[in-house]
DNA sequence: AAGTGGTCCAACCGCGATCGA
DNA sequence: CTCGATCGCGGTTGGACCACT
């Protein structure tokens, strides 16, 4: 299986790089190329997307209609954001798998701009290495409490803390680069894409949000399951208030929090550096750290 | 400078669902 | 109803890139 299977691989010389072309059909493959996406673009901005099939011949173009597709929606469609995912979107993003699983284009209904493919991708790098370091596995409860406790909490305050101080503006980690070309337009987008995420969010029980929003499915109202395992951190909520998002339980809390500091010697707090970091590679580098002492934990 | 290993992401695949003739 | 075409989803992988040795 994989990729290689039907496909025959050769270098183009004239292009100096990779040629994949299908035996059969004569079928481009890899890499798409700057006239390629020209040429999707121009043909869907003229005639409309859909019948990709037909789209990839029309427009004349070598592609399967698949991959007509896959490219768009991916990587051309104005409105694709790619990039370094926000704290709200992390925290959308745990959230919703939370309640749906590996429902990658349900949980990317929620992010505007971000794809399936994005988010798959984000939750495969960085959630489940994690969950690797660790040495448990994605889905245990282990690893559950610790994102509910720990990781997500976190988010939640260091959200709060980015627009509480005007001074560091952006929710975007701090180990975000971006050329003096993409601050601009990102900048803007940002603005427009947070506040549609924290409608999501507060839709989805987290914030507080304007009446009126409507989900994906054109519903007035998102239907959270009661079997949810995270509909009870959200009952409680009150309007303009996340602080008790993640706390349904106190003594639970607590007791998750007195572990962490027998093991940590203090309590995270967002102020740590630790937390503030922007980067969640250093929580879990600590977390690797501890991992033996997490191993001995067991749940509680 | 070269080699190595890890990370990230674009693009592929298989498969089930849906569409429409 | 049937069946081929198309669509959409989730899983997987190749390779570019980067940090480290």
């Amino acid at each position: 299986m994989g990729m290689g299977d039907r496909r025959s691989l050769r270098i183009n010389k004239n292009m100096g790089d990779f040629e994949n072309v299908d035996d059969d059909m004569d079928l481009r493959r890899g890499p798409w190329t700057v006239d390629e996406d020209f040429k999707l673009m121009s043909y869907i901005s003229t005639h409309g997307e859909g019948r990709w099939n037909s789209l990839a011949r029309c427009a004349g173009l070598k592609r399967t209609g698949k991959s007509c597709r896959l490219r768009w929606l991916n990587y051309l469609r104005p409105d694709v954001r790619r990039g370094n995912i926000t704290l709200e979107e992390q925290l959308l993003i745990l959230e919703l798998h939370f309640r749906w699983g590996n429902r990658w284009s349900k949980i990317a209904q929620y992010l505007p701009g971000r794809t399936d493919n994005e988010i798959k991708n984000y939750w495969r790098t960085r959630v489940q290495k994690h969950a690797k370091q660790l040495r448990c596995d994605v889905n245990s409860k282990q690893f559950k409490d610790t994102m509910r406790y720990l990781w997500m909490p976190r988010l939640v305050e260091r959200i709060q803390a980015a627009s509480a101080s005007p001074s560091t503006g952006s929710v975007a980690p701090s180990s975000c680069v971006t050329t003096p070309s993409d601050q601009f337009a990102m900048t803007s987008y940002d603005q427009g894409v947070n506040n549609t995420t924290s409608m999501a969010m507060d839709h989805l029980g987290l914030v507080n949000i304007p009446s009126g929003y409507v989900t994906p499915e054109n519903s007035s109202v998102v239907a959270v399951s009661p079997a949810s395992d995270l509909t009870e951190y959200h009952v409680g909520s009150e309007v303009g208030k996340i602080e008790n998002c993640y706390n349904p339980d106190q003594n639970l809390e607590q007791s998750y929090l007195n572990w962490f500091e027998n093991i940590n010697g203090s309590v995270p707090s967002y102020s740590d550096s630790f937390w503030n970091t922007g980067s969640d590679e250093d929580f879990w580098l600590l977390e690797q750290q501890q991992q033996q002492q997490l191993l001995s934990y067991g749940s509680f």
